[in-house]
RNA sequence: CGGGGCGUAGCGCAGUCUGGUAGCGCGUUCGGUUCGGGACCGAAAGGUCGGAGGUUCAAAUCCUCUCGCCCCGACCA
């Protein structure tokens, strides 16, 4: 393939998080602010692809009974010190305002890393009755969180996220709710954005600082590192009672409620990059494509050009009627295609499109009209199609939806590949190192014996982690072994790899 | 926050060692020819060289401080 000075995207192989800026930023999704250190400017084709994760995302938490609400940007900083793993686990990375109105303030205002703490303050008003259970709110929002080091979209100070706030009569409907979520995500993670996970428990020196247990789905990226692309927290009675949220059960006696919170963030676009990019640039799924299909008009003279683009119209205008979204959601999804006029050789037109992921591309050019045929062609070849196809006009109309869904369908696939050819087995200390020996990741299933020293020690050596514990059928399940570092017995493998 | 690298036109870079008119490629604008995988010709616009201070007749270049970005590490969605 020509590569000419405006191919600026470094490949993989050479330098994978140089790969990842240039994919970001050739395909026009965001750029670092820079005058606000850590915090990046999300352009209107990264916002489009938040703004349907959002769509799908709020569509399944209402299916599921969630309702959406909003609380303050500002927590009083006592609120953050009630819980005490809490305050510890998130004290590090606290924006705090101290002055406003020209004046100090009484007590400084923290800028939400989180909202489990003013959301508990509320619930106590709230809940008083088991007949106020379940509460299941969700809130679209910002967060900031200090941290010492950004990459875009992967971990910036400010970043967009939902988190939803439950609270329950029971750990057990509580633990429900927990595992419902984690589903959703997981789910919608491999359903919507074909990117597949891995549905585990963390062990208890990588969870969500206040709470009993955080689950989550860790994502495959084509670097053999680990996303963690969404955490479902179970947080037992520990901010019900730093909160007091108490009710009167069924009973007639006092119980403190039981809450989860959970959330999944702009972090996703991240993932989505890293999961199906190429070195032409980025790759998306059509269910997540702001733009499904480009149309590039071929003509060699005015009259032809008049003639390409009339009809080019009609077939945007048909297209533009097909419904991608799934028979269960609340929202449309019509296909939305782009006709490219622009006073651009054909071929720049196909490397801009191709650079922001379009999934479908159609040529129209009189050959076409005189034949009554498209020529269409798929970001990336798989086995739905390869190469450029030409297709009858209207076999093509009539077989686009199933063209795009088997395009998702396949790249869902490709990304299961990559992953595959990227997990191993292991059950040897030397063949463990040598897996993440340099700059080196796979997602490695080896026993571990369950004390966080020796996870630290596993750490300490080779940089990989404990990513989760599988829920069954997650992993291998092949029964208990003898862990990998220390030698003592182990219950079951666990997912290791490098992390994002 | 520690170690390393880098800030010069929208993007990618040269120029810095050895101080002396701020350059190149791509992109952009205008005109024309082109158009089925990154076109060509002609004309043009565009830069407080990240910022502040200093040294000097003279600073992109030397010195001090500072801000930001990238990579590695520790901390993390």
């Amino acid at each position: 393939m020509a590569q000419t000075a405006e191919a600026r995207i470094t490949p993989r192989a050479e330098d994978y998080p140089k790969w990842y800026q240039d994919v970001v930023r050739e395909a026009d999704l965001a750029e670092p602010a820079k005058v606000v250190k850590g915090c990046m400017v999300i352009k209107p084709h990264g916002y489009a692809i938040w703004e349907k994760i959002q769509r799908e995302l709020d569509n399944r938490f209402r299916a599921t009974g969630h309702e959406n609400a909003y609380f303050p940007l500002l927590v009083p900083q006592s609120f953050i010190q009630k819980e005490a793993e809490h305050v510890e686990g998130f004290a590090p990375e606290l924006a705090v305002v101290t002055h406003a109105g020209g004046e100090e303030l009484e007590e400084p205002y923290v800028i939400r890393p989180t909202s489990e703490t003013i959301i508990g303050h509320f619930f106590a008003k709230w809940i008083s009755s088991y007949r106020d259970l379940p509460l299941l709110l969700n809130q679209w929002a910002n967060v900031m969180r200090w941290e010492l080091r950004t990459r875009l979209f992967l971990r910036t100070t400010e970043f967009l996220w939902q988190e939803g706030h439950t609270a329950h009569a029971t750990h057990e409907e509580a633990m429900e709710e927990v595992l419902r979520i984690l589903h959703l995500y997981g789910d919608f993670a491999e359903g919507h954005m074909a990117m597949p996970v891995v549905r585990g428990r963390k062990t208890a020196s990588e969870k969500f600082a206040g709470a009993l247990e955080s689950y989550c789905i860790e994502a495959h990226m084509q670097d053999g590192k680990a996303l963690q692309a969404g955490t479902s927290h179970d947080l037992g009675q520990n901010f019900g009672k730093a909160f007091d949220v108490r009710f009167q059960n069924e009973a007639g006696e006092l119980d403190y409620v039981w809450q989860t919170s959970w959330g999944v963030s702009t972090r996703l676009i991240g993932g989505l990059v890293m999961t199906h990019s190429d070195d032409d640039g980025l790759v998306l799924p059509p269910r997540l494509a702001p733009i499904h299909c480009v149309i590039v008009p071929i003509y060699r003279n005015d009259e032809q050009r008049a003639r390409v683009l009339e009809a080019a119209e009609t077939l945007r205008r048909e297209l533009s009627a097909i419904d991608l979204s799934e028979p269960d959601a609340r929202y449309r999804d019509f296909l939305e295609v782009v006709i490219d006029d622009r006073d651009m050789r054909p071929g720049a037109k196909f490397y801009h499109w191709e650079r922001r992921g379009v999934p479908l591309r159609i040529e129209l050019g009189p050959k076409d009209l005189e034949k009554d045929q498209v020529c269409t062609k798929l970001r990336v070849d798989t086995p739905v199609q390869s190469g450029k196809a030409f297709v009858p006009r209207a076999e093509f109309v009539a077989t686009a939806r199933k063209l795009l869904v088997d395009f998702q369908d396949a790249l869902l696939a490709r990304a299961r590949e990559f992953q595959a050819r990227d997990t191993v087995v292991i059950d040897t200390w030397d063949d463990f190192v040598a897996a993440f020996a340099g700059e080196k990741s796979v997602f490695a299933w080896c026993h571990w014996d369950g004390t966080p020293e020796t996870e630290a020690a596993i750490k300490e050596a080779t940089k990989a982690t404990i990513r989760c514990i599988p829920l069954p059928g997650q992993g291998p399940d092949d029964g208990p072994g003898t862990c990998i570092k220390s030698g003592r017995p182990s219950a079951g493998r666990v997912l290791m790899a490098k992390a994002y």
